[in-house]
DNA sequence: GATGTGTATCGAAACGATTCGAAGGCTTGA
DNA sequence: TCAAGCCTTCGAATCGTTTCGATACACATC
């Protein structure tokens, strides 16, 4: 039923050797137009699809490019791949998906990939690498880190990468709500046992900020919390109930936000009345949250969209690395008010 | 740097002949014990991975599963898509995710991809689709079709489904309002130029549920909106413009239903006390939602488990076509209270 | 010893594309 | 007329697998 037809035969149909039908395929070699139209022709007419099996046995490469990525329903993450997705098939590749789950090496599962299917290019999206420069190169084919945090220290012409500075957004979003009188601002975030996550990256510029205004840092203030409104929801309840008098949260995520808010204005607490929010990654549902969440917006599709860029170049040849860091912006909607 | 072992190679080290290994990396034929424990040592040692290209080539089919989406970014199916993902991949097989553009012919597409790839089978997931049972018939790979509408009256026997019944679960939703006493209920959702859209199906049970008790149907109750915050909001805002003493809605997805109880409680009325708001699909931050909403939930896990359950039975020679219908589940959270 | 049966293995052919060296057919100039 | 040079085109070899018919050996049977 479905493709029963091959080179060969478009080659006898329109009366020309084999290699001018490849010919006037990949546009390589010169084709007398004549010649040309008329492969063309026949192509169209039996619906001919070269096998990209055959071809990438022979060019041993294919055309695929891989994603791989830790929490594909993220909403944040959802956006970028639909992004990811659209710039690369705009460019004619399909597009693999894959997830990682915690505790898979993410190399590795890319290597086995690239190896099977001969991969054109990988992009890595979400979560903290453990990995060395050398693991990096065993990849073999060109790669792209897309909000990645890396606990070795790899020397950056090993790879290139896309980002926001996580340490001066958080400094960011923690100023702002000191310079409205705040004291007891909370930090939610997911700080799992590695160093140099993003949550561990937030906390860095969470804990400067506070320095920089003379306020101690408290850790009874900072709650572990996975990026997912039930997890924001269950942190901010347990804060909640240390009656610490807190009068600000800070979530490193908009649907750690969402939770958060939802545990204060649950409790008979108002937003930002008694509460101010400020979450992280600017998704819609944050903006359609009532009170509408002031957050650190992340330009996702932006950020998707360099990373294919990259990806592409270096496809292409290009071959220095590049590392795109991209502004994040403080909206301000109103979840958070001055204290005095 | 990447593979450079084939299994000639392989065979070549291991001392034996090449369709031995072949033998042996997929346990077909006989293979002695310690012929199958030398090759797989050297297989380890030398962490060779069979090239798939060439297999697939050779065995004009390969093991890449295909999703077409429409609407990637759906939180609703961003959930799906990654039990789809964990649920092929768990069965050792690779996902290549197309997105499915508006106006973009989705079995065209499809085919494309199947006579490229020699796909082993293919998920449709989301819209509605315009074809014949020829044109499904032509796609030659077992596929399924999940919360899919379809135009054409096409032979159940043609194509695998897994879904809901839309009818069913709207007219679930409606008649709860109207037993809460609404008479006024407005419904949003997408309706475009096509008949049979989930949108079109959903307000027939919203009016079937009208009927039914004596509520005449009131066409500029009905609003159309795309599945997204920002349309439910616009959609919402137009409607309590229109002054017609609405007390109750109903979104055809959670993201309009937040959308529009945006719009409701940002003109200072209050949820559920001036107005009701029941959603659709039951994502979590509908339930996150301050005041939490209700919604008709549908269990995308199970829809999407069963669909790659269907999927790979039918690859595994299944020959009889399932459709299985899930119920969809009233979920009351307090967006909706009793008016007299 | 010839034949049969079974087990374990081998290697050549094939899958459908790309590519490169070779060659056919023209024109041009000597 | 012939050689040179150019433009097209051709087809064999190749990519790394799978698979099937053939083979080799051991052992039993008659």
């Amino acid at each position: 039923m479905a493709n029963e037809m091959n080179i060969k035969d478009i080659a006898k149909i329109s009366g020309v050797g084999i290699s001018t039908v490849s010919r006037v395929l990949n546009n390589s070699g010169v084709v007398s137009d004549t010649t040309r139209a008329k492969v063309l022709s026949v192509v169209k007419q039996y619906n001919y699809v070269p096998n990209s099996n055959a071809r990438n046995l022979k060019k041993t490469q294919s055309n695929t490019i891989a994603l791989m990525v830790k929490g594909i329903s993220n909403p944040f993450f959802a956006n970028m791949i639909k992004e990811v997705e659209r710039q690369v098939h705009l460019r004619g590749c399909p597009l693999m998906i894959q997830q990682v789950e915690d505790g898979v090496d993410e190399i590795a599962a890319a290597m086995q990939l690239i190896r099977e299917k001969n991969l054109y290019g990988v992009i890595f999206m979400g979560g903290t690498y453990d990995h060395s420069e050398e693991e990096f190169n065993q990849l073999g084919v060109p790669f792209v880190l897309t909000t990645i945090t890396t606990m070795k220290d790899v020397d950056p012409a090993a790879f290139s990468s896309v980002s926001i500075d996580d340490v001066q957004s958080a400094y960011k979003a923690t100023s702002y709500l000191i310079s409205l009188g705040h004291r007891n601002i909370c930090f939610l975030a997911r700080f799992p046992f590695m160093a140099n996550t993003i949550g561990s990256r937030r906390l860095l510029g969470y804990k400067k900020a506070l320095e920089e205004h003379g306020i101690e840092y408290d850790p009874a203030l900072v709650e572990d919390c996975e990026y997912a409104p039930s997890f924001g929801f269950a942190a901010a309840k347990r804060l909640l109930s240390k009656n610490m008098g807190v009068t600000a949260m800070f979530a490193a995520s908009d649907a750690i936000a969402i939770g958060a808010a939802k545990a204060v204005l649950s409790s008979g607490l108002s937003i930002p009345g008694d509460v101010s929010i400020v979450g992280f990654d600017g998704i819609e549902m944050a903006e359609y949250y009532h009170p509408s969440l002031d957050t650190i917006s992340q330009p996702g599709v932006e950020m998707a969209h360099v990373s294919v860029e990259i990806l592409f170049d270096l496809i292409a040849g290009e071959t220095a690395n590049r590392h795109v860091v991209f502004e994040s912006m403080l909206v301000k909607r109103g979840s958070s008010r001055k204290v005095t």
